[in-house]
DNA sequence: CTCAAGTCTGTACGACCGTACACACTCGTC
DNA sequence: GACGAGTGTGTACGGTCGTACAGACTTGAG
């Protein structure tokens, strides 16, 4: 407008496939031994790319889970928002548990890489911490906000375990854990939200 | 005894201290930026007696996370027994899921680095599988196998959800809902083991 | 003491990494 | 077509890393 193009790119889309790229390498070689030359042969773009794109290694793991956050969060709460009584409500939070779709091992990993990254950068602490909060505003549409917090540590530390038994998860005994938790919770205290 | 010593270590107990000073830097760093020369530099040992003791910064770390593991295991069990009762089991339960005893933010720490990193390497993921094992053996002392389970994954998650947030937990709730995971017990079924 | 056998270490090397930056390219404007 | 502002890249450099290894050191036996 003012007389020649600006900040229009060549290649529009490029930075996300960096960041699935790199999301890819994190789960399969982990933080430890994620490097620019692996992102960039597994994205196919010219190594140069990831220092124009971003500010650095920290800047780049640190956009690449908000991105992972984001697309965790928005399946956690459209999972929890189609459920239309509290007893699909818990069924919804025991899929989340067991279910293949919620936790694939690609994404149980990068949860994992992304928990432990996060003791070491600001960025990612706090992209975690909302991450958190938001499991919990989602559960909160079904469920007062003791059990929300209940239940959340149940859904966050039992895929956990998941994923190294050797043996799947026993889904009748999820199932009623849950219900006791959800049963329990008019009793519940709610000290603090 | 066959003429001369065989296997009598000048500086004996050096290894230990080795694996002691590299989970401090794992959990100061992160594994992802833990290396040789920060371990021996905290451990106030020549950068060669790495290579002597272990081989490569694999086996360290996997060594590291063993000792680790065993520390927690054991402290885990010595909690549990000491419980005579099941009203005394579930307060060591809630003890080890608030109390800063238990997880200290260095233990969270390494906690987190190890199950990220057990994703990427054989040896500590059967480490971590077992620790999963003996904490679910000790659980078992008190309680029905599907309580366990399910008291387990929570002491997973609970503490991991501290971690991040801003808050202490309120530890009425986690009273209670121990206490309503306990109770639903006997009609908690226990599909296999 | 002397002497091996075994324990340890200081140094150096090759590999790989992150990053900077000079240059090539693209495309709206004229 | 030519221009040039902004977009994107190939390469090379300094630095750090893991690791090998020649040799110094320790120690019990003779």
């Amino acid at each position: 407008m003012s007389g020649t193009r600006r900040e229009i790119p060549n290649d529009p889309g490029r930075k996300e496939r960096i960041l699935d790229a790199a999301l890819d390498v994190i789960s399969e070689c982990g933080v430890h031994s994620t490097t620019h030359r692996k992102i960039a042969a597994r994205a196919d773009v010219p190594l140069g790319s990831l220092t124009y794109y971003f500010d650095g290694m920290a800047d780049l793991l640190a956009q690449a889970f908000a991105r992972l956050s984001d697309t965790m969060s928005r399946l956690y709460r459209q999972t929890l928002l189609s459920a239309g009584s509290t007893a699909e409500a818990e069924a919804a939070v025991v899929e989340l548990i067991c279910g293949p779709a919620y936790a694939t091992e690609r994404d149980m990993t990068l949860i994992f890489e992304m928990y432990a990254y996060a003791n070491h950068n600001a960025a990612v602490s706090v992209t975690t911490r909302t991450w958190l909060e938001r499991s919990r505003d989602s559960l909160a549409l079904h469920f007062t906000p003791g059990v929300s917090r209940a239940l959340d540590a149940l859904i966050e530390g039992w895929p956990m375990h998941r994923a190294f038994a050797d043996a799947p998860l026993d889904r009748r005994l999820v199932t009623e854990t849950v219900h006791a938790i959800v049963t329990a919770g008019p009793r519940l205290s709610t000290d603090r939200a």
